[in-house]
Formats: structure tokens, C-alpha cells, sequence
RNA sequence: GCUGAAGUGGUGGAAUUGGUAGACACGCUGGACUUAAAAUCCAGUGGGCAGAAAUGCCCGUACGGGUUCAAGUCCCGUCUUCAGUACCA
């Protein structure tokens, strides 16, 4: 072989690798059984990289998808080469809606769809689909594929369910800060009711005595302990989207309406299960410390759970044996309450309404249901309410506060409930403004008459009895006291984050291991699960508005047989009707971190022994898309489990990167309006056109377009006309957007695989920019690195007939050096995910040792070693023709030497005034009198001072001279 | 609005602790090879001015200030772009 034959070396070593299991990560207990001589793996200590999985649609992969894959993969190996123990697995998250709305329209089980998109096959329109792991494959990179997971295989969501029973079985317990199990709760409830019992529970659980608790019907103690699991089933007000027939949590909202599809959400109350993730807000908060993550990705999720510090008041209401609690981060300004607004939604509403009020405040409430959310969003500015028609009592002056309602009052957040101070609020100076509201201020010497005063750094309370004068922490801290001595408020820290929504009507999900008996849930045991999802004939809700699992005809819980048995034999006695609703998207991804770990285990979701060896992720990459949702999920399970005891560790990911988009480079052909003529580039600005997508396969580098493969490529364009450029060329316009079918942008990774091969594809990916950033893809800067590739190749086939040579002879010292900052650059590249100067360094030193034809042994092995992460094939045929039988994979990564880059002088930049004027070789030992004297006695020197006599010389010995004057 | 990130040639980007701005590539221009093209190789390439040339000078890292012998880098203010979030009491 002479010539750089891409497609053969990385098929060869593609195969290689897979047939010698080469990227196969050591267990533990491969090491205590080391009889057979297995001593070099003992000691290897063990590195866990990890990218976020995919969820494989039909649409394959484009160029953005492996980035992250890539720059994890070059970790991977680079760590092997230092020789760790490296776990790097790959699997799919492959439960989701685009299989089930594909499902929907053609009737093909979404397993099937399933796994021809991952294993490649045919669709149901008759398209070939390649398949995940094939484009995954033919990119090289070293996953452990023995260790593959699908969140949809039964064998892996055994341990969803499994975890959601753990949930179940449990309560946590505040005073102690952890997860315990609900065993625990129901002795102490029989021994001492529920009264001391600190637990994150649902709101008003009734008090009762030990005694009482025992002589509560089983039905009853089911009901309560339902109101303290850390998973439990409540009649709560969700996100529902009729359009896919389904509940969303807040996180899969975007602006009012659906992330899937863009559909309107209406809030609708429903019987649903949720994860009381609000127990864990302040650990999730204070983990956060403890890893090292992207400032950015913790800010969101600081944001998202949203603590802020205050207080909760309690008013009573005038004439009724009801009080109204409002959460408030401005105790201080209690004197500045001039009325009260409740959200529409609150039941007290109803109740405390006057009768000349009602017919008012009914109209309000129905208006504000039929608002979408989106509209109430969208439209800020509108202010609406209605008063109530009855009054709160002000907790020291006693005086009367109006009531009112208005939907810029969340139902959702604190108590739903604000005592409105218009002086310090904007919101509530807006509301008081519109509805002829007094404004009382209490502030000293500050203007209200334009709008609210809310800096509380410069707050001086006045007009507030035992508060006037204090400052804002003075006064919050005084107004609690008083409040807690009245027993109307306390101290209260109020978070943002809501308890999850944890059930979804939909088929292709995990199905809850949950019966219904006496309408109670029941947990099936452990040994029973997998709950396997049942076969239905049709994916869509039933006629009753069911949801799909309501369709099937055997999905019924037999408790004798412990099975799954037709429907016609529920009796309510032995056989019970199962769950219908199954698990959102991000239960099968919260704990797979861990099930890699020992992905074939029967008995426990991983052996203790792997979960000590392999603690959490040293490294995880992927897309900031999911900052609040998998990564805060994630959390919340893995800290239960720990608190269980079913994992050793309390974080997921020690480390997160998140990679940047790549874009695509859109290609635009503008067609005069109302005509089927095309006009080029240059000539738009005299003509009205529109602009019109065109498939980025049909325009080259330099943006010419293929006019005849354009007119067939859609019929509609067959007959069209051209104004080309003089030269008869057609010139599109290019545009950055997001890679998307519907832009027609989208570059395969097959199509570079096949064309320049995965190592370039590799190089490239890398070279573009910074991994975290986001950046346009252009498939015309590929030649650079490709043709990197071929110099690389030449470097080591400089004999006859371009045949392979390396030689014995003691490297020269240029190429030692360049070898040497070579090493260094790039492991300190490595070490800092800055991919992209690596390649720039590789090029360089590739470069300077062509220019030094260097040929020694001593020198091409510790290049291909570096390479060898970022473009594994050709390093692999590079090492077998330096002559090693043995991977590259493991080779030790060479050691930096830095007697070799030691110089003896220097080329120093000589300014003046701070402006670089010519440059001087000088010794490096040289003293800093000696550079001055000879800095100053070069003859441009005094060419550069016309005549004027330096103030100062700033000699930095190795870096520049300056002279100033 | 708030939070975060970022603004450097025609393009992607480099400059890790303040010390020769534009590394490395793409593109472009010219040349070699070729009947021609592709591929490959060589040279040039931030802008402006002067010069036949060697070369020299001025400007230049979004904009306006500041600190410093020295600023892409540090500080203050402004603008723009991108991402996230949004009535959170």
C-alpha cells in the first residue's frame, strides 16, 4: 500500500476492533481474579466518559449529532493511553413520541420502528434506513457496545419500575434530611400519629394521634400515606395538550405551547402520578457545589428551582372563620398592604365572595379559564380582576384590606395568594393604579407617584409604627418576630420548582407496575417486573378518552398467579385492572449512568462491587437542551437512591460539558415574485423576489447552483427560467440555520465518511472551533484536513515508490523539539477539551518534520500515539507498519521531555512606546543591564529615539524590551 | 425585563498567567506540472499610504472612556448578537 487508501484502513481496523473487543472495559472482578496472569489490569485506575444517548429517530444522524460523540471518544482514548481502566459506553433512549405519532399514522408497533432505526432495515414507505450503530460505527469510535442499553427493552426498564416502586415506598424525612422507607413512617404513625413528624408531605394532611391511626380503615392509613410518598397519585392541576392527548410537565412547555409539535396547552385537573422532586429542591441546590459543571447549566437549574428567603403571613378574613397565607419576600413592608389578590383558581375564592360580588367574580373566573396560558402570557400588559367583596384584617393595625382577584397572581407559585404592597411592587402599583387603589408610601424620602419603589439596598421604612426607620434586614427580621409572636407568619423559604408530573397517556413509555384495588394503587413486587407493555391494535386514546394502554384487552393483574391475564377476568377479589398511563421521557434516563456499569445483572440494577469501582461519570457530554430536565431528574433520583442505599453515590456526573450546535449552511434561490424566474446573487437588488430553500446537494463551494439538477428536483421547477451571473453561472445566497430537513441543509456524516473518511470527519469536527461553541458546518474547509492527512500518511511513506521507511538513526534536535512541544501542547489541549488547537498543532509539527524529513523511529512512534485519539485508523496502520502486533489503543502516551524544548536564546521583540519596531536575537542567560546596553547600542535603536533620550527601559528578560521617551 | 455567553481579516478560528495580534486552515490571487481539467506542489494574502524594489509609515481585536512602560486580554459605560428564562410576590 502507498497511497492513503481511507476506506480500507478504517474497514480493516473497524472490523479489528470489533472482532478483538478491543474498547471492552475491564470489570472489577476481572481484577481479584488476576490467578491467570491478568496483572497488568490490577492496578489500572478506572475513568467513566460518558456522552448523553441518543434517541434514534428515522431521520439518522447528520454532522452536528457526533460531535459531542467525538470529543468524548478522543477522551476516552486519550485516557486509555494513560493507562486507565476506561468505561465508555453507548445506548439509546429509545422510548418516545416520534415512534408513537409514526405508530399512529401506519400501524407499525413502535418497536419495530424502533429497532430498524437503530439496526438499520426498511421503513414502512419502502425508504432504507441505515441504522444508528451502522453511522455510529463508521465514525470509529471506541464504545464498549457489549454493554448497550435500550431504555424500551424490558430487561432494562425492569429497573425504571423498579426505582418508581422504591419511590413509592418511601417518605422523606425533613429533620434528617434523606429518604426513608415507608415502613419506617407507618410505625411511628401507630406509635405516635403524625404530629412531630417533619416530612415533605402534601399540604393540610389531617393530624391524628397514634391511636387514632390504628383504628383508621386500611383504605384510610392508604389514603394518608399516600399524601407522604415521594411518588403518589393526586388530583392535580396539570399541563394538558389535546393535540397530542397527553399531560406535559412544565419543562416540555416553550412559550405556552408544546416543545413537540408547538401545540396550545390548556390547564386541566387530573388524577396523575408525581414525583415530589420539591423534597430535594435545597440538596439539588447545595449539590451543585460539588461539581463541576458549566456556570451557565447551574444557573438555569438555580433558577429553575428558584428559592427565594421571606415569609409566610396569615390574615384572617373579616367575618369568617377563614384566614388567607401569602408568601412574601418583603415582610418589612406589611404597613404598605392596601388589599390582597388570590389567583382565580383558589377554591377560597368561591367561599368567600360576597353575594353582591358573585355575579362579577364568577365572570371573572370563567374568563381566565378560557385564557390559554399562552394568551395570558403573551399579554402582560392587560390589567384584569374583581373584588371579592370581602376584607382580610391587617395583623397590627387591624384596619380592613379589600380582597380582589386577578390572574397576575399564579395559582401555582407560593401559596397563591400575594398581600399586595403597591409602594414597593410593580405589578401591584399597576393593579392598585387601575382599580382606584390607595398607595400608601412607606418609604422615607422616595417618589412613588411614577411607579413602585423596589430597591431594597437604599430601603428606609417610614409610616410603620414599630418598623419606621429600619432598613430593609433590619425590618424583615423585626416584622417575622412579630408576626411569630402574634402566630400570624413565620420565617418560610418558598421554592420556584414543582413537585414532576410523572404519568403520560401514551403507549410507548414504561408502563407503571401498578394495579388499582378499591381504586387504592398497589405496587407489584420486585420479582414480578418486568410489567411488560401489552399489544394494542391502535395507538390512539379510546373513544372514552383513555388513554392507549385502555385498549388492551390483557391488562389486567392476576395476584394469585402473579401475571398479566385478559381483562374479562378482573373480579376486583384476585384480578385487578393495571395502570393505563405510562412513565414520561425521562425515567429511562436518569439512572442508565449506573445500569452500564453492569448492564447484564438480574438481581440489582448494579452489583455493589462495580458501583464502588465505578462511582459516577468522570465526564459527560451533551447538548444544554436538557439543563432542567434529565440533568435535574437525574439528580433527584440519584440522591433518592443514595438515601436508599441503592447507590453509593449522590451525584450522577462529576464533570459536564455541554457541546455546541453545529449549523447548517442553508442555500437560498430567489424566484421573482409571482413569476417561475430564478434571479443569481448579484442581480437580486434589482428585482422583487422572495427566497426559497434549496437542497444544499445541488450548490458547490462556491455557491453555484446545478441548474438542471434544480429544475429536477421539483416539479414545480422544471420549467423555470435563469438570470445567471455574465458568466452563465447561477449564484445562490447562503444563510447559517439550524441543520433541519425542512432547510435542506443537512451534510450525512456517511456521505464525509465515504468521500473523506472518518478520521478526516473525526479531525474536522474538532477543528472547526470550541467545543462549547455553536458553529456553521461548511464542507468546503474539509479538503485542509483531509489533505493533513495525506501529508501525515507521506510523513511516514517517504520511500521508494512511496513505500513505508522509518529508520533507526538518533532523531535531529529540531525534530525532537518539535516532537516535544508537540506532546505538550496537545495533552494540555486534551486535559483543557480545546480540541480545535490540537489539530492546529498536529499540522504544524506534521509540517516541520516533512520540512525536516524526518524518518526516525524515535519520532514517528510517539507521533501516531498522539494522533491516535483523534484519528484512530490511520494511527492503527501507521503503528502495524512501525511494526507492533498489538492496538495502538492502549500504548502509553509518550512523556513529555522538556530538556528538549530548552533554547539557548531568544528573538526579542524590541518596542518603543509600547510598538513593536524590529526584533534582536539574545542570549536567554544574558542579564538585564547586558539587554538594555545592547538593545540600546543597535543601530535602529537610535533611529527609533530621533535623537530623544529613553525615560525608562523595561527590559522583561525572555519576553520584550520596551523603551519608553 | 432578568440571567448567562460572545463580538478579532472575505470565512472558521488562534493568541492558557497583560508582553511580536491574525497561529492553523478555508477562500482568493499568481505561478509550476497538464492538450485540458482534477489532484499535487511553490509564492502571496488585515486595511491604507509612499516606493521600481528592498522597505518604511499610519490605522486596526463592536463602540466610548480609563488603568499600565505595555491592553484582544484588566476596570467603567454603551451598542449588537446568540442562548436560557419569563407576571415567581
Amino acid at each position: 500500500m502507498s497511497k492513503y487508501h481511507f476506506n480500507e484502513i478504517e474497514a480493516k481496523w473497524q472490523q479489528y476492533w470489533s472482532e478483538n473487543q478491543t474498547f471492552k472495559a475491564q470489570n472489577p472482578s476481572a481484577f481479584s481474579s488476576s490467578e491467570e496472569g491478568d496483572d497488568e489490569t490490577v492496578d489500572k485506575p478506572k475513568f467513566y466518559v460518558l456522552d448523553m444517548f441518543p434517541y434514534p429517530s428515522g431521520a439518522g444522524l447528520h454532522v452536528g449529532h457526533p460531535l459531542g460523540y467525538i470529543a468524548s471518544d478522543v477522551y476516552a482514548r486519550f485516557k486509555r493511553h494513560q493507562g486507565f481502566n476506561v468505561l465508555h459506553p453507548m445506548g439509546y433512549d429509545s422510548f418516545g413520541l416520534p415512534a408513537e405519532q409514526y405508530a399512529i399514522q401506519t400501524g407499525q408497533h413502535p418497536a419495530e420502528t424502533t429497532k430498524v432505526n437503530i439496526e438499520g432495515g426498511t421503513d414502512k414507505s419502502g425508504t432504507k434506513i441505515e441504522g444508528y450503530r451502522k453511522q455510529l460505527d463508521r465514525i470509529g469510535f471506541s464504545f464498549d457496545w457489549s454493554r448497550e442499553v435500550r431504555t424500551s427493552n424490558p430487561g432494562y426498564y425492569k429497573w425504571t419500575q423498579w426505582i418508581f416502586i422504591q419511590l413509592f415506598e418511601s417518605w422523606y424525612d425533613t429533620s434528617e434530611d434523606k429518604a426513608r422507607p415507608i415502613s419506617e413512617l407507618k410505625t411511628i404513625f401507630s406509635s405516635e400519629g403524625n404530629s412531630n413528624v417533619e416530612a415533605a408531605c402534601d399540604e393540610g394532611v389531617e393530624i391524628f394521634s397514634g391511636a387514632t391511626w390504628n383504628a383508621f380503615s386500611e383504605a384510610k392509613q392508604q389514603q394518608i400515606l399516600l399524601q407522604y410518598r415521594l411518588t403518589y397519585l393526586a388530583e392535580t392541576e396539570v399541563n394538558w395538550c389535546p393535540e397530542l392527548g397527553t399531560v406535559l410537565a412544565n419543562d416540555e412547555i416553550v412559550n405556552g405551547v408544546s416543545e413537540r409539535g408547538g401545540f396550545p396547552v390548556i390547564r386541566k385537573k387530573m388524577k396523575q402520578w408525581s414525583m415530589r422532586i420539591t423534597a430535594y429542591a435545597q440538596r439539588l441546590l447545595d449539590g451543585l457545589d460539588t461539581i463541576d459543571w458549566p456556570q451557565s447549566l447551574k444557573d438555569s437549574q438555580t433558577n429553575w428551582i428558584g428559592r427565594s428567603k421571606g415569609a409566610e403571613v396569615t390574615f384572617k378574613i373579616k367575618d369568617s372563620e377563614k384566614t388567607i397565607s401569602v408568601f412574601t419576600t418583603r415582610p418589612d413592608t406589611i404597613y404598605g398592604v392596601s388589599f390582597m389578590t388570590l389567583a382565580p383558581e383558589l377554591d377560597l375564592v368561591k367561599e368567600i365572595t360576597t353575594q353582591a360580588q358573585k355575579a362579577a367574580v364568577e365572570a371573572y373566573i370563567d374568563a381566565t379559564a378560557k385564557r390559554s396560558e399562552r394568551d395570558r402570557m403573551a399579554d402582560v400588559k392587560t390589567i384584569t380582576g374583581a373584588f371579592t367583596g370581602a376584607y382580610a384584617e391587617h395583623p397590627f393595625t387591624g384596619e380592613a384590606i379589600p380582597i380582589w382577584i386577578g390572574d397576575y397572581v399564579l395559582a401555582g407559585y407560593g401559596t397563591g395568594a400575594v398581600m399586595s404592597v403597591p409602594c414597593g411592587d410593580q405589578r401591584d402599583y399597576d393593579f392598585a393604579k387601575h382599580f382606584n387603589i390607595p398607595i400608601p408610601n412607606i418609604f422615607e424620602g422616595v417618589d412613588i407617584s411614577e411607579e413602585a419603589f423596589s430597591d431594597k439596598a437604599t430601603t428606609v421604612i417610614a409610616n410603620s409604627d414599630f418598623l419606621n426607620g429600619l432598613s430593609y434586614k433590619e425590618a424583615t427580621q423585626k416584622a417575622i418576630e412579630a408576626l411569630e409572636a402574634k402566630n400570624q407568619g413565620e420565617g418560610k423559604i418558598n421554592y420556584r420548582l414543582r413537585d414532576a408530573v410523572f404519568s403520560r397517556q401514551r403507549y410507548w413509555g414504561e408502563p407503571f407496575p401498578v394495579y388499582y384495588k378499591n381504586g387504592m394503587p398497589q405496587m407489584i413486587a420486585k420479582e414480578h417486573l418486568p410489567l411488560v407493555l401489552p399489544e394494542v391494535e391502535k395507538y390512539l386514546p379510546t373513544e372514552e378518552g383513555e388513554p392507549p394502554l385502555g385498549r388492551a384487552d390483557v391488562w389486567a393483574w392476576d395476584t394469585e398467579k402473579a401475571e398479566i391475564v385478559s381483562n374479562d377476568l378482573i373480579n376486583n377479589e384476585t384480578v385487578f385492572p393495571l395502570e393505563l398511563n405510562t412513565m414520561p421521557g425521562w425515567a429511562g434516563s436518569s439512572c442508565y449512568m449506573f445500569r452500564y456499569m453492569d448492564p447484564d445483572n438480574n438481581e440489582e440494577l448494579a452489583s455493589e462491587e462495580k458501583m464502588k469501582y465505578w462511582e459516577n461519570v468522570d465526564l459527560y457530554i451533551g447538548g444544554s437542551e436538557h439543563a432542567t430536565s434529565h440533568l435535574l431528574y437525574s439528580r433527584f433520583w440519584v440522591k433518592f437512591m443514595y438515601d436508599r442505599g441503592n447507590l453509593l453515590v449522590d451525584e450522577p456526573v462529576k464533570k459536564l460539558i455541554n457541546q455546541g450546535m453545529i449549523l447548517g449552511e442553508s442555500a437560498f434561490v430567489h424566484r421573482i415574485e409571482g413569476e417561475n424566474k430564478f434571479v443569481t446573487e448579484s442581480l437580486l437588488h434589482t428585482y422583487k423576489t422572495q427566497p426559497i430553500h434549496v437542497d444544499v446537494s445541488l450548490v458547490d463551494h462556491h455557491n453555484n447552483l446545478d441548474i438542471n439538477g434544480f429544475t429536477n428536483w421539483r416539479e414545480d421547477f422544471k420549467n423555470a427560467e435563469f438570470i445567471t451571473e455574465n458568466d452563465g453561472t447561477f449564484k445562490v445566497v447562503r444563510e447559517v440555520e439550524k441543520m433541519s430537513k425542512s432547510k435542506y441543509n443537512v451534510v450525512s456524516p456517511d456521505d464525509i465518511c465515504s468521500q473523506y473518511g472518518a478520521d478526516t470527519l473525526r479531525l474536522y469536527e474538532m477543528f472547526l472551533g470550541p467545543l462549547e461553541q455553536a458553529k456553521p458546518w461548511s464542507t468546503a474547509g474539509i479538503t485542509g484536513v483531509h489533505s493533513f492527512l495525506k501529508k501525515l500518511w507521506k510523513l511516514y511513506h517517504s520511500g521508494e515508490g512511496e513505500s513505508f521507511r522509518s529508520t533507526e538513526e538518533a532523531p535531529s534536535k529540531d525534530s525532537l523539539k518539535t516532537l516535544h512541544k508537540t506532546i505538550k501542547k496537545v495533552q494540555e489541549d486534551i486535559e483543557n477539551f480545546s480540541f480545535n488547537t490540537s489539530v492546529s498543532t498536529f499540522m504544524i509539527a506534521v509540517n516541520e518534520l516533512t520540512a525536516q524529513q524526518c524518518t526516525s523511529r524515535e519520532i514517528l512512534e510517539p507521533l501516531v500515539i498522539l494522533i491516535s485519539p483523534y484519528a484512530p485508523h490511520i494511527a492503527e496502520e501507521l503503528w502495524q507498519q512501525l511494526g507492533h502486533s498489538e492496538s495502538i489503543a492502549t500504548a502509553s502516551f509518550p512523556k513529555f521531555e522538556a530538556s528538549h524544548l530548552v533554547e539557548s536564546s531568544k528573538e526579542y521583540p524590541i518596542s518603543f512606546n509600547g510598538k513593536m519596531r524590529f526584533t534582536m536575537e539574545l542570549p536567554l542567560d544574558m542579564s538585564k543591564d547586558d539587554i538594555e546596553s545592547a538593545v540600546m547600542a543597535h543601530e535602529k535603536t537610535a533611529r527609533y529615539l530621533e535623537g530623544r533620550t529613553p525615560k525608562k527601559v523595561i527590559v522583561v528578560p525572555g519576553k520584550i524590551v520596551n523603551i519608553v521617551g
